[in-house]
DNA sequence: GCCAAACTAGCACGATCGTGCTAGTTTGGT
DNA sequence: ACCAAACTAGCACGATCGTGCTAGTTTGGC
């Protein structure tokens, strides 16, 4: 037969595209005309791979998901606790371009949701992984809680981090953002220091 | 003259079109047609009062912040601080249907700034009166913090405000809505609680 | 060497977009 | 009564959009 049928390397190509014009024009300029020129490919070949633009913006976000999902499994455990649970943190808010660009692009098809369906659940499951890695962290560091109160820190802990990230991506003052990991390790020792409460 | 120069109200009526327009179909279908349409009215006739696009949508995005700071002056002050605090932290969260549609607007926005940098300034400048808000709201809880711990309280208190309410906003199961409060609640119980540390 | 399949490239169509522009329609002051 | 200003309504233009479609171009198995 013809070449070979490596279309995975080709599909991320494309769907570092969409993110490139995600985080330079938004959302809105994500048609797949700019993301084949950003790409340096015409519409055709990219048509080729992705017949439609859904299945274009449906893949770079699951492809998002899943490179968040891989960075955070493999951030070092050393098994103290704390200094664990620091770490995966920071790796939830945008300190570095690449976790930048996650957050942007999450943000991105949040607010593109309601126009593109097939999104929905790519966030809620997103959103659900996410919820569940919170709540390792809080039975890892406070184990001794009952099954309710898990659920609530795990919770708050979420709604933390995401507040964090939030602010730390649209801060007018982009240059300080130590006090973001310092409010993260504060959650952390809150929740350790207070082991039954 | 010809007829009353209110132009006011037709600008108000417009902008809630926007807004039902982001609502149902997302910042993406926000069109000068669209929102013609929503709204009843022609095209001509809303350019009349919005010559471009541009000053529909900002213009909407600064109603919305002023409504939101309406509605926020407008809660009862009881003179109790935790009491207060939390009534507030309330009207921050989308319970309702109008704070739900004002925060998905605002996520909209932001997500939308890269394309309408006029956008730019009114979410810098709501993201500065929230944090006054909070950082207001800590002093009232906690009046023997100092500065520098102050300034932490309210950034922290703010995140936590904006991931909850993100989170609500994009729950998978909407029912319950009681950990959010309960959430904002223990906040204001540890900033009060421990006044020096 | 050769050919079918994989791939690249691009044209064309209808739809929608923002906006400049002009023509009707109301309406309040005189 | 009347007219100018405020307002409504809509046409037209170029740009961009998604996508159906058809040609070229590569390329691996025979």
């Amino acid at each position: 037969m013809p070449r070979r049928i490596d279309t995975h390397e080709r599909k991320e190509q494309l769907a570092e595209a969409v993110w490139r014009v995600i985080r330079d024009k938004g959302i809105g300029a994500v048609s797949v005309r700019t993301v084949a020129a950003e790409a340096g490919v015409a519409v055709g070949s990219l048509r080729h791979v992705f017949p439609t633009r859904t299945e274009l913006v449906e893949f770079s976000a699951r492809l998002m998901v899943r490179r968040a999902t891989e960075r955070l499994a493999a951030t070092a455990r050393t098994g103290d606790a704390r200094r664990d649970a620091v770490a995966i943190l920071r790796h939830l808010i945008p300190l570095e371009p690449d976790s930048r660009a996650e957050l942007e692009v999450n943000l991105a098809l949040i607010a593109e949701a309601p126009a593109t369906p097939e999104l929905v659940p790519i966030r809620d499951e997103a959103y659900r992984a996410l919820l569940g890695l919170c709540a390792h962290l809080v039975a890892s560091l406070a184990p001794d809680l009952d099954e309710t109160r898990l659920a609530t820190e795990a919770r708050r802990l979420h709604a933390l981090v995401d507040g964090v990230a939030l602010h730390l991506l649209t801060d007018p003052d982009t240059a300080d953002t130590d006090w973001a990991v310092e409010c993260l390790r504060d959650e952390v020792d809150r929740l350790a220091g207070s082991r039954p409460r």
